[in-house]
RNA sequence: GGGGCGGUAGCUCAGCUGGUUAGAGCAGGGGACUCAUAAUCCCUGGGUCGCGGGUUCGAGUCCCGCCCGCCCUACCA
């Protein structure tokens, strides 16, 4: 058996506005599951990018006066620069508009379906804004109820996807588990759906309407792809589906995970739309489906069109990245939404991530080195120092995440007597590993979190239990079981630090990184303790956040 | 109109297949300690579990109705 293959995407966004706070946690999700899944060895496929084809890109063009590929590409960059500030390690972004692989697989993806495509007059009333039809009774006033324009009546004739045809297939695809989708109230009411009766649904626009915007229909110049089709075919055409590209064979065809990560919003069209026309182009389906429930800020809509939004970026800028990682990880429930308050924000920072945490590795550091002389001491005696840099190895993190009892972490034998009272703080360290690989493999980011956040507790909650500075005053007093037992708390200390440094990688890739420089020793001795984050005392721009 | 999901302590949320006194974190109040970023640790939570019925020996946890919020969806006149 090879190694498992993975591949990871988030939704591809309009780019008719600045990405806001609502696509961050998605593509932070995303991000943590894609980083999670390397460390476990698994081979990587990390994917984003942008929806350009869209009319709602047109209008906004329209509407900002200018060029629409200008006004795409803008945004677009906007939302491709969110890789630094929120530390994405992404594989691969593609834009619709502008990437020569995308447009030659949505034209295979049509060719392939075409057993399942027809002609079909239609006409309504349509949204632009929208991109749908809708009825007049739904209209307010005769206007459109989301944008307040005026929907014009619009007649032709389109193309049409056979979906009706799948309705059984997909329920059984998807109430056996074969296609996953998760958290199951959300597979519940994909289900539901499909057993009401699929629709036929419309996949091309007159080229007129779409403003000449989007990828002609094959062999109808006529006709424009709806965007809904261009934009879930990203998926396989960025991965050279169009091309039969060996990216396709390994990353879709071969790939052990297809992993989609969702808003609410647009559930239906992956779990119902997207499988339908990956039948019928004969092509495997996705192996999970991941849905998210949406942000409001400050208790209103998040809404690019109404102006309440929130920058991830400017609050990457603000308060760091990993405190906007933290939040959207540690305090956003897998189902309901939630109201992002920049008070809460700050609250997670400050309280967890520099009083518990960052508190917590510079206490630890400032110990050995007031103790120590920042020599770590060697596990399981009272005499001597670490003869290597200690490591994930010495954590028992580096072999795997597997809860077994077979791979639990070597503390050393000798810590346990030597280190009374840690039995809380080890069995933290201990059970982390299993704790948050059954968590990520059920999506839960908030229970993956609260794993690592045991042995932050457990370790605060030692420290002042088994009081280290009255072992050192005891070893000064000339005590000399006193020192073997200092060593060995901490020893157990610096351990769970070196734990939460490996833990906290697929969330807090940055940190972690810190934190284990900080417990890394050169040349015996460990760097100076040095703050992990800054408290966060003004809730007004302005401040800085640590380096 | 239909479907789905939420509505649990001031705030944010846990509560598996129904079962002894409904939990956690934060905030608030009290105390301890000093290694550490005025950090940490301990004690302190008496909330009609949205409302009203019902099933049951027993319901936050199942059933019905209703109210509020959000998502999706619908040609009825």
């Amino acid at each position: 058996m090879t190694t498992p293959h993975t591949y990871i995407t988030t939704t591809i966004p309009y780019v008719n506005a600045r990405p806001h706070l609502g696509f961050a946690l998605e593509i932070v999700q995303a991000d943590v599951l894609a980083r999670f899944h390397r460390r476990q060895g698994d081979q990587v496929r990390f994917q984003t990018g942008t929806d350009d084809n869209s009319l709602k890109n047109v209008l906004a063009a329209e509407a900002a006066g200018v060029a629409v590929q200008e006004f795409v590409d803008g945004n677009a960059e906007a939302f491709i620069a969110l890789r630094e500030p929120l530390a994405l390690a992404v594989d691969d972004v593609i834009r619709t508009s502008r990437d020569p692989r995308h447009r030659a697989g949505v034209e295979r993806l049509w060719r392939a379906c075409a057993d399942d495509l027809y002609r079909r007059h239609y006409e309504g009333l349509y949204c632009v804004g929208c991109e749908q039809f809708y009825t007049p009774a739904e209209l307010t006033g005769g206007r459109c109820p989301e944008h307040g324009t005026e929907p014009q009546w619009v007649a032709e004739e389109n193309w049409f996807f056979r979906l009706s045809r799948y309705a059984d297939r997909l329920h059984e695809l998807i109430s056996s588990g074969r296609l996953r989708i998760e958290p199951v109230e959300r597979r519940n009411e994909v289900l539901g759906f499909i057993a009401g009766g699929l629709q036929d649904f419309s996949v091309s626009r007159s080229t007129a309407r779409a403003r000449g915007w989007g990828i002609p229909v094959p062999g109808d110049p006529g006709q424009v792809i709806y965007v809904w089709w261009d934009a879930l075919g990203n998926y396989i055409t960025a991965l050279d589906y169009g091309t039969g590209g060996e990216n396709h064979r390994r990353w879709w065809t071969g790939s052990d995970r297809r992993i989609h990560l969702v808003g609410k919003g647009v559930l239906r069209f992956h779990a119902v739309y997207w499988p339908a026309m990956l039948l019928s182009a004969g092509q495997p389906l996705p192996t999970d489906i991941v849905v998210h429930d949406y942000l409001t800020a400050n208790g209103r809509k998040i809404s690019k069109s109404s102006g309440v939004t929130v920058d991830p970026a400017v609050l990457a800028g603000e308060y760091g990245t990993d405190v906007v990682r933290w939040w959207l990880l540690r305090e956003v429930p897998r189902v309901g939404d939630t109201d992002f308050i920049v008070d809460r924000l700050i609250a997670r920072g400050n309280d967890e991530l520099a009083n518990g945490l960052g508190n917590l590795v510079n206490r630890v550091v400032a110990m050995i080195h007031r103790y120590r002389d920042g020599h770590v001491p060697a596990a399981g005696s009272g005499t001597g120092t670490e003869t290597k840099a200690g490591t994930g190895a010495a954590t028992g993190i580096g072999t795997g995440t597997e809860a077994e009892p077979g791979t639990e972490v070597k503390t050393g034998a000798g810590i346990g007597t030597g280190a009374p009272g840690s039995e809380g703080l080890q069995a933290a360290c201990r059970q982390a590993p299993g704790l948050i690989h059954a968590a990520l493999t059920d999506f839960e980011f908030r229970r993956a979190t609260a794993a690592v956040w045991a042995i932050v507790d457990e370790a605060n909650r030692y420290i002042n239990h088994i009081r280290p500075w009255e072992l050192a005053k005891a070893e000064r007093d000339g005590d000399f079981d006193a020192t073997a037992r200092l060593d060995a708390v901490l020893v157990v200390l610096i351990r769970a630090c070196r734990a939460l440094g490996d833990h906290l990688t697929p969330f807090l890739p940055d940190t972690a990184i810190r934190i284990a420089q900080q417990c890394a020793a050169r040349d015996g001795k460990l760097p100076g303790p040095r703050p992990l984050f800054r408290r966060i005392t003004a809730p007004e721009p302005g401040s800085t956040p640590p380096p």
